[in-house]
DNA sequence: TCCAGTTATCTTGACGTCAAGATAAAAAGG
DNA sequence: CCTTTTTATCTTGACGTCAAGATAACTGGA
């Protein structure tokens, strides 16, 4: 009996009429999507980030050298508008975190390439992220991750897999 | 092979000294949740409410007659800070669907209530959202739901079960 | 060559959120 | 009674996000 349990228990008292069973996977799913959001972020924050501008920061250095990618590439693997990676890399080029070079190949675009610093900074941040995503999985009972990953994916691939997302480019 | 599955291959190639197992649950939990967001968003929005509007909303229409809670109550059930709240109420007032009375038993609070007009839309759109939840959930094979939502369930529970949530008052 | 359509990025305006602090009233202790 | 502490709500300032539109440059066909 958790707080899903209360809502729905709410729910069934003052509107028998709907079949609310799904409302309990949708409201687990998004408090334990803010909890873990919440602790990721402690990582984040202690040094000196937030959830996006790690996320920028680690889509670069996963991209492998020279750690530079076109802003339209970090939209296609971030999931965000052009208007927020707009304000996202003014942030991270305020902080000196990456630099926005001309485009030698595209007048129109430019090329978002980490700084020595922002280099440095992320591949610390990184370890320290990983360790803290097995701690907060440690909740996860080992002997039900397999059946949840399996639902996870299965899922997810009905919202992603319709439309074969294209390999951003660099 | 999905989206999250090449971030991981990214992160073996360059950072093989990683762990990166869990990452590929965290990523997906956050993918999914942003597609559920965004499909319910569709509900909300074509009845002029938000995700945040139609939280206050439902938690004062499942509350039970006479659909009236204080602000402290909100919050206990809604998970968001004083500042959200006075927020979304301000807008919502400003909407005419919900009104904020004085608490006879508290001069420092208010009690908020739905109004007729309140009352009408949220009976209205409850309806639909839930329709569009088991529409969302479609894409998850019944087969796999019980071990999901299990799994769900405890990994919740390892975040909001060490201080059992007291009941929010009235 | 030149123009119409497309693409890449940025700008603007509006929301929603939080942290931290302000204000006011109730409760507790002497 | 007062004074202190606690509680309830609101205010402020800063971020992050999106939708819609603006700007500039590339592209392909006439």
């Amino acid at each position: 009996m958790d707080q899903v349990d209360r809502i729905l228990a709410q729910w069934r008292s003052e509107r028998p009429d709907l079949d609310v069973g799904p409302m309990g996977t949708f409201g687990r799913l998004k408090r334990l999507c803010d909890h873990l959001a919440a602790g990721l972020a402690e990582v984040y924050k202690a040094h000196g980030l937030s959830a996006a501008s790690f996320d920028v920061l680690a889509t670069l250095r996963r991209a492998g050298a020279p750690y530079a990618l076109s802003p339209s590439a970090l939209i296609g693997w971030t999931m965000v508008t052009s208007g927020t990676m707009t304000n996202r890399l003014d942030r991270l080029e305020a902080a000196g975190l990456i630099a926005r070079r001309t485009n030698p190949e595209d007048g129109r675009g430019c090329v978002v390439a980490l700084t020595e610093a922002g280099f440095a900074l992320i591949e610390q941040v990184v370890g320290a992220h990983v360790a803290n995503q097995h701690r907060l999985i440690a909740a996860l009972p080992e002997d039900l991750r397999g059946a949840f990953d399996a639902g996870l994916r299965a899922w997810l691939a009905g919202f992603e897999d319709e439309m074969p997302r294209q390999a951003p480019r660099p």
